[in-house]
DNA sequence: AATGTTTATGATAATTTTGTGAAGGAGACT
DNA sequence: AGTCTCCTTCACAAAATTATCATAAACATT
């Protein structure tokens, strides 16, 4: 796991302190705020916070504010930190885009789990995540590929291309679909370059390179 | 919004009705279990189910031990209802893949943010299109055809021609009009070249090629 | 049944698309 | 600057599909 930064934003230190404390253990940069205000300060000033855990209830600006204030930035995963399991506080949360809530008192598992699964949705690097299909391992935040367990040097684009196959597994994917995907939106070279990746990529899956399939007229496309 | 199927698993019938109305009202589609050996029944047996609701307490299989089945074969988000916040219970979900959890007794309307903000993180909608009718599926994204679950290789013309027939099901479709469509506006060669390709096709669709019917001095149509 | 028209079929030609190897170029690293 | 890797492009070969045509079969009408 690689420098996954949080910012944990509570005004009672003693709270703030336990969660850094389990956050610090699990290999995470934890950044601190003590009121909403702070939090936004923070969020702006800090490069690439990966999730904010809040709580609602503080001085000046409370949870939700902030996190609306946030929401105009970002689509930074939030959990918020809740003493009551308010119904209509928990609609306003939606509404906002919060992530996930945790009730006071809460756990350690409790907190590393939501924080784990948040980032796994958001699919921040953080609980590693992991495409198998055949045989072919792809290791997503270690950007590693294996083939019946043993590793495959990849470059970058013909791992990205991995991906976006595995992902879409048994989908046709049109050239056009996989430049938009896989390429920056402002790559307007020739598409026939996809041509010339996937028979590298073939290649270097050796027999399973058959699982990329191509499709006359149309792409291609990951069966196994 | 455009039909999108929801499992709504739990014994009790009372409960099962409430959250069923409230799912309907809001449009969607409800697919209903008792028990957790049904759920996974019905899931297995009911196509594009895009979303679980399911109850933890339940006989013969509990919502964890079915949600752990279907999670063998899909990542269908699913959401738990649990009586009891169990913090033991949670870490278990988490470990499964749960997607959400909502605690009884809840409103109608943290059930409707919970279900949609779910759906709207698994991007459901721009999912997958099937057309089927007689044995014949045709899965759009994929560009593929089974006829009664066999696959069936077509090439890229041929697709499309199938794919028109099915859309306009029982319409007599002249040969101008299936050039207009299926062919670019561009080309101008011979209309016979369909008669071709319907060979083609009702040699390879088989026993269903008789499907598509010759309409005489008029075109074609496709009907089961 | 005969005739003219339309469709089916099979073979062949034309076109399109894909695979492949080589080469140029940009950027990173030494 | 030199070397290296990776990405892209190009040209040509290979593969597959699609179009065309000639002929046979099917159909409707008289």
């Amino acid at each position: 796991m690689e420098d996954i930064k949080i910012l944990v934003v509570d005004d009672e230190s003693r709270m703030r302190k336990l969660v850094c404390d389990y956050l610090v253990k699990r290999g995470y940069i934890v950044v601190e705020a003590a009121d909403g205000e702070e939090a936004f300060d923070k969020f702006v000033s800090t490069k690439d916070i990966a999730l904010i855990i809040m709580d609602v209830m503080m001085p000046k600006m409370d949870g939700y504010e902030a996190s609306a204030e946030i929401r105009k930035l970002s689509k930074v995963p939030i959990i918020m930190l809740t003493a009551k399991s308010d119904e209509k506080d928990e609609l306003k949360g939606f509404e906002i885009g919060i992530d996930e809530y945790i009730t006071k008192p809460f756990s350690p598992k409790i907190l590393v789990a939501r924080v784990e699964a948040v980032l796994r949705r958001s699919n921040v690097g953080g609980g590693q995540e992991m495409i198998e299909a055949g045989g072919i391992k792809l290791d997503v935040s270690a950007h590693k590929v294996t083939i019946d367990d043993k590793d495959i040097e990849l470059s970058f684009k013909e791992f990205e291309l991995l991906n976006y196959f595995m992902v879409n597994q048994g989908v046709a994917l049109s050239r056009e679909k996989i430049l938009n995907n896989v390429w920056n939106y402002d790559y307007f070279g020739d598409a026939r370059t996809i041509d010339t990746h996937v028979k590298k990529l073939r290649a270097k899956l050796g027999d399973k390179g058959d699982y990329i399939k191509t499709i006359w007229g149309m792409g291609y496309k990951f069966e196994v």
